[in-house]
DNA sequence: GCCAACGTTGGC
DNA sequence: GCCAACGTTGGC
């Protein structure tokens, strides 16, 4: 099992949303970069666990965590030409993008804000903590995970 | 709203 | 294949 944070823009869609969405579950469309792509088709399994992170928000951080229910598979937002996120250049038979189906598991008490993570010695190694960092899909250790957990209860 | 950092595009 | 120009991201 692997642990990963996933961005979102709580405009666009934040961890509310997807609690309040049938099923509490929602397919991670819209990623347009090779890079989180490939974390999508070929890596993110079933049951891996996922932290939901808040940016380009008034107070970035950790907001809660998620669980992968579905692993990659073509992301149909790219051929649909109604879709923010369509790309004439993904085909059904060459599809380009891909998503994965996450389910709500918890919202914290608080938010583990950005400024907190690169504070924290077993955080600031996080991708998130970098500066320039704009992956929105990051593996994370099992001990930046379960460090995460704990500070949420603080 | 600013702007540094980054990814992508396209001319050559 | 290089790299300047451009558009986007996202913290501040």
């Amino acid at each position: 099992m692997a642990y990963w944070l996933f961005k979102s823009e709580p405009e666009t869609f934040s961890i509310d949303d997807l609690k309040n969405r049938p099923n509490q579950t929602e397919p991670w469309d819209g990623v347009r970069n090779y890079q989180a792509r490939n974390f999508l088709r070929d890596q993110v399994q079933i049951n891996d666990k996922v932290l939901f992170y808040h940016s380009n928000c008034k107070v970035p951080g950790i907001v809660g965590i998620a669980q992968v229910v579905k692993a990659g598979y073509p992301d149909s937002s790219a051929w649909d030409a109604k879709s923010p996120y369509f790309d004439a250049k993904s085909t059904k038979d060459k599809p380009r993008w891909y998503r994965v189906d996450v389910r709500f598991e918890k919202k914290f008490d608080r938010i583990i804000r950005l400024q907190e993570i690169k504070q924290n010695p077993v955080l600031q190694g996080m991708q998130i903590a970098k500066k320039g960092n704009r992956l929105s899909i990051t593996p994370l250790t099992k001990a930046e995970w379960n460090e995460v957990i704990k500070v949420a209860l603080r």
